[in-house]
DNA sequence: TATATTTGCGTAGTTAACTACATAAATAGA
DNA sequence: TCTATTTATGTAGTTAACTACGCAAATATA
């Protein structure tokens, strides 16, 4: 944010990366405001928990459509938190190949006391960013980037500067 | 940005990893391009070549204090981009512990046709974000996170909160 | 009904970033 | 000048996401 940072002079080219910096950044303090808390769960964790509490169990397909991950990822998430003792799963009784994803009694009783630290969480960031219109041009961007990609853009701009 | 995104439907909370689904996926894609188009860089790449290409040789503290990137992360980077001949290295003269990197005659011969592509990259992403203010965003982004931290923020308001 | 296609899950392998620690050179201070 | 501190680089280990591929079950089709 100082005039030391040459990716913000790249304008438009940087915007990517700064993207990612912050995420990243985020999320790296997230991950450190749990250890210090002493709070034995990931940062990635908390939508899977919201998730089945909001929505009930499901499988692991839907979880992945649901937030719009691969599915090897949420593979990999529901993994550790298996066995963590947050979640449980059991096949699905018309579709063997299915894994139907549940909270565990564990994460019941954990629940009220993560859903105030997310909350502390999401007021700080709401605090910060209001007035910015923030939600709205993230998903302004969602809007144009998901329904056409960067790589799209791209090879369009290349060919239409080529002719 | 669908109905079916349940981040989405998070609000604030969900805001981090909206940053990082959009920045991840613009990274891939960028990824799937250059490998389409056979061009042998990697996406996190461009941002050396620029900063060296504008500013002159450079060390890796230096590399890394300008991107605002951990130092790991570019040795990880600048060796990479070594091994395929787009840097070289040499020791500084009054301090020996710096290692000195510049681009190569290769980087040099092979920049124009990259700049290109990069150019068409920005002009995509310019294209798709013009007139909804983005980069003006960011910056406030980074102002406001940077200067005090995602889990200081947090711990506020939790702090506020009990009290 | 038998075969072909699709779907759901899982594994393997890749990449990008980070923190924590180690080492050696340079600089500061007693 | 000798010692202590800081700085620059490097290594090791962690985490999060992805794609590509394989297999088995469910579904569609001939």
């Amino acid at each position: 944010m100082e005039n030391n940072d040459f990716v913000k002079e790249l304008g438009y080219l940087g915007f990517t990366m700064r993207l990612k910096r912050i995420s990243d950044a985020m999320m790296h303090e997230g991950r450190r405001l749990y250890s210090e808390m002493d709070v034995d769960i990931e940062p990635n964790w908390y939508v899977i928990f919201k998730l089945l509490k909001s929505r009930g169990p499901m499988s692991v397909t839907e979880i992945a459509d649901s937030i719009m991950m691969a599915h090897p990822s949420v593979i990999t998430i529901v993994n550790k938190m298996m066995e963590a003792d947050y979640l449980i799963s059991e096949k699905d009784k018309n579709d063997s190949r299915k894994r139907v994803l549940d909270l565990s009694e564990r994460a019941i009783k954990k629940l009220p006391e993560y859903e105030k630290i997310w909350k502390g969480g999401e007021q700080g960031v709401e605090k910060a960013l209001k007035g910015l219109n923030a939600l709205e041009l993230i998903s302004a961007i969602e809007d144009k980037f998901f329904t056409k990609g960067f790589k799209e853009r791209t090879l369009e701009q290349l060919k239409n500067t080529k002719s």
